[in-house]
DNA sequence: CGTGTGCTGTAAAACGTTTTAATGCACTAT
DNA sequence: ATAGTGCATTAAAACGTTTTACAGCACACG
């Protein structure tokens, strides 16, 4: 049963193409990219050719003289990979599954690029015509590398004057949806958890926050925090918090993994959740649905948000254009148990 | 403020570099690569040149030279792609994160292959040197292309004879331990309901469920459905079996959006979760746990699962050897609210 | 002295495409 | 007739590496 490994032959190239149809290499490569005409007879004497011989481009040569690779890679930045863990993960997950689907329908595959310690020496390693960056912070060694570099890159985040090419995400509606989603029914008491590393999404949240608590007449607390420390962090804050200046009527929290230590520390409480306290969060993740309650969060929209990106990066590489930017779809709110009403 | 575009200086070549530290472009290759020694004196000569000149190599060019392309793929076969949806995509999303950093750390990286609809001329688009194909059906397209065209597969999923490379899924032991856990409170009526195309996953578990049914005494009630009706059929398919034959005590649901819809149909009838009946699912992702009650599954460990397929890709690749299959690490239940003791 | 033997280095030949400039060739318009 | 105009094709030059075969050189060994 044991069959002979098949003779190692050598690929065929064009120019066995071109030889058994009788005419050019050049011919034949034309023939393939329809960069010029070709006659309809030779194309068919041609494509007979490529057939009984299985001729597959070498995409390496082809790469070589066209400069193109043919791929886009998408990065998450997150220097401090460890820390975040599976509930960013998700989140970028969710980005690369969409973008590789819209990738692949413009002929181009992802590259899916994990955290790396050393991205500068990394990067050169690894071939790609376009970038994606995921929710870059400050100022994030990715940017610049990939600028350095001429690599076309979209970031998907904040607005950020660095990037020429971006999908927008509004933080400001987000924030606003969730805060008064929790204050229309009337809570007073609310706290905001929050990392306090400075990015764009905590320092956007923070500021809307207090802006509509000093429109309601509430007084604000926030509680911020190393995005490190996360879901035990969270607890241990909030516990405190409570011990300090009692119970709230619902906690706004952003990060899905401080969401979590929120659940813990209002459970230690003894504060139902919903009944006593409401509580959301951003992303609406494994985390937060699998939350007891599960969590009421944003529909983001990612996948539309990743083949906006996808099809920003590629139209740029293909027309050469100059920058652009888009906002991303508006995000839409999705109640779940956590915050019904009573 | 506005920085005129810097010049689109060409890129250093090896030429270059080589010019300007005084040896020939071979050396300079040398020195990168380490395939030779070159003189610690001249090797210094050659970094400091290629730092002042910002040289990073043409992988393009280097890759048709050497034949590698530095990247692997993964994919999902499914030819039913819409169909499986989130869920499935759940399961591969999880091997493909793992499955990068892995890669990333034998200087590889990973391209995310989503389903395609006509992988056949697709893959002659893509460039990659080896592959992980991820449960492959019965007689996957994948896997033959693949094959035909020389690239080094690894499957995660059943064993497969016609793959030389492999990290097997335990079936068995996943089928045995679901129902054993289900089986323990005493239950007598337990449905399995499952998937009819002839993957190996279904096979397996019907195979085990029967067995075991027989093992203790218990009349076996397999509900098969085709895969790509995935919830609703499942609902419907539950809801008339309990109208002819009354509710059972457990339901097996291995495929989780079939678990969705078990879930529906009895709460449909008024069953109550895990009060009345029990439920068990195989993957443990993101639908099983946003399920009311969270519903008891495996986990399938697929970080080390991909850990392990792609460091034995990587291995291949290297030594050129030949093929071997290794195990995945055993599975492991995860009890949750669904089948909680009362 | 003559011959082997390491050690560094080099020149030049690939690798398989795409692209550029040129070549026929058949027409059409003058 | 002559010149001009497309059109399909070709020959050959890149593209930037790695690799192969060889050369020089110093040194040790007989």
């Amino acid at each position: 049963m044991d069959q002979k490994a098949a003779t190692p032959r050598k690929r065929a190239t064009i120019k066995d193409v071109a030889r058994l149809a009788g005419v050019s290499p050049g011919t034949v490569s034309n023939a393939l990219s329809g960069k010029r005409r070709v006659d309809s007879e030779t194309q068919a004497r041609i494509t007979r050719a490529i057939e009984t011989l299985d001729y597959v481009p070498n995409l390496a040569a082809r790469g070589m003289r066209t400069g193109r690779a043919g791929t886009i890679a998408i990065f998450s930045s997150m220097p401090t990979a460890v820390a975040a863990g599976t509930s960013r993960l998700g989140f970028l997950m969710e980005l690369a599954a969409s973008a590789a689907v819209s990738a692949m329908e413009s002929n181009t595959a992802l590259l899916l690029i994990p955290p790396i310690a050393d991205p500068g020496a990394a990067l050169g390693t690894i071939a790609f015509d376009g970038a994606i960056l995921v929710e870059p912070s400050a100022n994030d060694p990715y940017l610049s590398l990939l600028a350095a570099r001429g690599v076309p890159t979209v970031v998907i985040g904040p607005a950020e004057p660095r990037a020429t090419l971006s999908v927008t995400l509004d933080y400001q509606a987000m924030a606003g949806m969730l805060f008064d989603h929790l204050a229309e029914g009337g809570a007073t008491r609310i706290p905001l958890v929050i990392g306090q590393s400075p990015r764009a999404s905590n320092e956007v949240f923070r500021a809307v926050y207090t802006a509509r608590c000093a429109a309601r007449g509430i007084v604000p607390q926030v509680i911020a925090l190393p995005e490190a420390e996360g879901e035990r962090g969270a607890r241990e804050a909030l516990g405190t918090h409570i011990a300090a200046h009692g119970p709230p009527d619902a906690v706004l929290v952003p990060i899905d993994a401080m969401a979590t230590g929120v659940m813990a520390a209002l459970r230690g409480a003894g504060l139902d959740v919903p009944g006593k306290v409401r509580v959301a969060t951003r992303y609406d993740g494994l985390r937060a649905r699998s939350e007891t309650p599960p969590l009421t969060a944003l529909d983001l929209h990612l996948d539309r948000v990743a083949d906006l990106a996808t099809r920003l990066l590629v139209d740029t590489l293909e027309t050469g254009t100059d920058g652009a930017s888009i906002a991303a779809p508006a995000p839409e709110l999705v109640v779940r148990l956590s915050t019904a009403r009573s």
